[in-house]
DNA sequence: CTAGATGTTAAGGT
DNA sequence: CACCTTAACATCTA
């Protein structure tokens, strides 16, 4: 689920109901997920505190305290955030949960526990230990060209790569490349000026589309392959079967009719 | 029962 | 150095 979209969504959840109240309780259900910090590090950071805004920056969340320290959160594959009231109203999987003074708790769910939670006071420094790119919807197209073209290697699995660019996960690069009409393992280095441009445009459209509808996969557009990535499935513009192949080390999808190489 | 699943990171190879 | 592949992490579902 979180890839930039979804992130983005858990940003926009977050603003809504978690700034401007004091943080009464913190409780870490699940140490794995923290890093670099301990439980106790944590709640002292947060008990009496208060959140006032929240950025992202690829898939990461960062929640910033009154006296400008952030929280950071991550995803992981099946991460999640949700509000609750009663003790009973809390989710399965919760692995973390922030307890606020109206009474609402926010819960961090993880399935899968490969996320985390960090605590830093300077956001460029975690950027920086991350090495973590641009955040895709905030590249320019010239940056995005200049920062191509002296890369190589298959096209999904550098739009998949954190440091060249922040965001975009093996779901979205199936959908931005099908869009683009570009095949998968397309050389980087092979795209001509016009091929980047539409690259850059399908890039930007999928991704605003998908914050459009909350990342919501069934209010997705009826062209998007993004629902038929399955086996068996077929492109929505052609019906041809969908090609599935081992990318970059991820299952990618594509159509060979529409994504030629 | 087994394989594979939205991510990141480390390790080893080219 | 840039890039590729594989494995590992933990847990559920097809």
């Amino acid at each position: 689920m979180p890839e930039l979209p979804d992130v983005e969504t858990f940003r926009r959840y977050f603003e809504a109901a978690s700034l401007f109240q004091q943080v009464t309780e913190v409780m870490i259900k699940e140490t794995r997920i923290l890093s670099e910090v301990t439980a106790q590090d944590l709640e002292i950071r947060l008990i009496g505190h208060q959140f006032e805004s929240a950025q992202r920056r690829g898939k990461y969340l960062f929640t910033r305290l009154e006296n400008q320290s952030w929280v950071v959160f991550h995803f992981g594959m099946t991460g999640s955030l949700q509000y609750f009231r009663d003790v009973e109203g809390e989710p399965a999987y919760t692995r973390f949960r922030i307890g606020f003074a109206q009474g609402n708790s926010l819960a961090y769910i993880n399935v899968r526990k490969l996320g985390l939670i960090t605590f830093t006071e300077r956001l460029e420094d975690f950027i920086q230990m991350k090495n973590l790119g641009p955040d895709a919807l905030e590249m320019s197209p010239e940056e995005f060209r200049k920062r191509l073209i002296d890369r190589r290697g298959s096209a999904k699995s550098i739009l998949m790569d954190q440091s060249f660019l922040s965001g975009i996960g093996n779901i979205y690069s199936d959908e931005i490349l099908f869009q683009a009409g570009i095949h998968p393992e397309q050389e980087v280095k092979q795209l001509d000026g016009k091929m980047i441009s539409t690259l850059y445009n399908a890039m930007k459209e999928v991704l605003e589309t998908a914050i459009e509808v909350r990342a919501d996969t069934d209010r997705l557009p009826k062209t998007y392959i993004i629902p038929h990535r399955k086996k068996g499935g077929v492109c929505p513009k052609c019906g041809n079967t969908l090609i599935q192949e081992r990318i970059g080390g991820r299952t990618g999808y594509y159509c060979p009719e529409h994504q030629r190489g």
